[in-house]
DNA sequence: AATGAATGAGCGTTCATTCAT
DNA sequence: TATGAATGAACGCTCATTCAT
């Protein structure tokens, strides 16, 4: 039972974690509240208690998670200079933390996109906050001159942004999923890169891109 | 009506126009068959006649358009010989073809991803099939020496993909939408040339990557 | 094709025969007129050009057949005297030509009976001459002293139909249905004798009442 | 309303009577859930919460009362010895207790019978085990000696049960229904004596076959 | 706070019937 | 006559939400 957990939002968060289960089995219209009141052990009127509606049940859903990893991402951020470390720490965060709870990762994927309105809530939250600062991210290495002063910071987030998303919605939609985090090193690859060759590339640096991937890697 | 219109499938093409329109505006599970129905100007039965339920609808839907789009960018493709000039034809097709017709965009963008079963289905079949073409582009690349050989071609076919999916979904939930096609020329550049600034890009080309890109879109 | 087989009624007799099947197939409600018109290969507007409705194939089909049945028993027992003899006639018939066609047996003992309304119809019609001639020959069983006198005619009719009625109810409903005529002579001795055994009948008729059976039928 | 009638079952009870007033008035296929669920003054969705589907609906109204009665008889029976008796208690009851609930026997008559399928459920049901109880009181009839040992359990009992249930099927549709349970005298004396006259009937029991049933049933 | 029985609006789909050809 | 595409009214059932207890 949720009961004697620990008193207070025991119930809550049973709830919630009930609501991400069934909504990442059946989804959002195919998840009945009875489901989740019964994956939660508890009445169905209970459910208005804590959530106004369906709908608000999957927006705290959002919010929950979303708000905290935005944060998190920041507070690793602060603590490093180089913005290819940034980059590369926010990634690995971002896919581990998808790849630690897959229903989790089913709803924020999928559920959450069901409709217009709820895609724009999210576009104007959350994901709005971790484009900005990716863009940030992105800001700061053309400052160091360590990324290239020609990119354009909102169009560079998005490709981020888009990328490690299709990476992680092909993971969800994996019958046998491989592991996400060890993507990270060649979606930085391109990131980092880009798909051209420079002329001298290959004299600059023997061996190629690989070595400084895994430098970069290394010194995390 | 659309009784005089061509004759023959001119009722069916008529129904599968409203349930775009339809789905873009209500979405998919707020859309009711009797919504299309009128939008159509046709009687709620119909539809049935036209097709088998409303999963039926929304799947013709994506069938209608989701193949000719991919074959056309092959078709595009076969006829360039520069994998970097490949690239930018297919995703301006890409984003010319969804900036055209704004509903069919929001279905393929949204409605169309509603449900894993749905999601699965497509990336099983069109989005597979582009992330195909996508990665014989990039191998091709790499074999012609124009492409960085480090490159794990899958990794980058789902970056690319990944990038341009989310510069439409952006697109599609802006409420004063800018051009799409715009986008092309900054979405090129950062592949191609990825975030990295190398030690002597400035030193090899004066003016550095956005005379490359000019240069290389001028040219088309 | 129903076409080139006599030209007139040929459609129209095609109809009712592919009525027979489908409603006794699938159950009056459960069939479609549409069934009717692919078993009958005929066009659905086809039905309407001789039906005017579906209540009304299912009462043509009703007439066609019920009305010669009591035409055709009235004849047999107009060239028989013997009230005995007529009841054996009339329940043989009875029962042979449903035998003779399962299918329409099934409409006239299941369908038919689906609704106050119809039952009623059935009831003032066909059924209802068809009780009025064997009352006619229980009268005349009477009247010749071959049928006991205390007999109220219209109870010992609705006995005989019911007695009938309910073997080709059975005989419907049963999996492996066993032979239907079979069952006239052991019905006709319940009816002629009853149950009861009067006192001294062992006396008069030595070997019982098994024997006047087969006397009687035996003489057929 | 039926809140506060008894508390317990009191809404399923009034559910199912609603259920056969609406069968009996309009038919199972002309019923609407929604007319049933008006009669018992309760919301639509309420139907479901005792009832899986309107078939389960019908199901429950004849399970609910069929067997009772089947139940019932077995128990009148086992207090007495004539079969006779047995026969004559067992169908005025019968006739007794639909006689006092017309809808309830119109559901009975009709509507449970308006498909093949349904029909075979009764048939192997509570018909069966009515059925079999008929054949067994005629078989212990027969061992007593009271009635004829020619006799053919199977088919008497058949006999038996069509014809009560002729009688109740006519009673049904009758506009000014007569009494029911009148009917049973002038039944049993054609099932206890048949049509026939034996030879010498008259000289054994002057006043004849009125007197005995007269007298059977003063007995009573 | 918690329950869960009750509610009733809402929708996909079917199918008898029509009618322009 | 014959066709069969089109019609649109009708209905069983679901389920988010409420509220008396």
């Amino acid at each position: 039972m949720a009961r004697g957990e620990q008193g207070k939002g025991a119930k809550r968060k049973a709830i919630l974690e009930a609501a991400v289960r069934v909504f990442a089995e059946k989804g959002y219209f195919g998840a009945r509240m009875r489901d989740v009141a019964a994956v939660a052990q508890v009445a169905d009127g209970t459910l208005y208690l804590y959530f106004d509606s369906k709908e608000d049940l999957l927006t705290a859903v959002l919010e929950e998670h979303a708000q905290a990893f935005v944060e998190r991402a920041r507070r690793d951020c602060a603590q490093l200079s180089d913005p290819r470390h940034m980059l590369q720490t926010v990634l690995e965060r971002h896919l581990a933390s998808l790849e630690a709870n897959r229903a989790l990762a089913t709803v924020f994927q999928i559920e959450l996109r069901h409709s217009r309105k709820f895609l724009r809530r999210i576009a104007k939250g959350q994901v709005s906050q971790y484009l900005q600062l990716l863009q940030e991210i992105v800001g700061s290495g053309v400052s160091q001159g360590v990324f290239r002063r020609e990119l354009d910071p909102k169009v560079a987030a998005r490709v981020i942004f888009g990328a490690v998303d299709e990476l992680v919605t092909a993971w969800i939609l994996a019958q046998k999923p491989s592991g996400l985090k060890e993507q990270v090193a060649p979606l930085l690859d391109v990131l980092f890169y880009g798909l051209c060759r420079t002329t001298n590339q290959e004299v600059q640096e023997k061996g190629g891109n690989h070595e400084r991937t895994n430098h970069l890697t290394g010194s995390l």
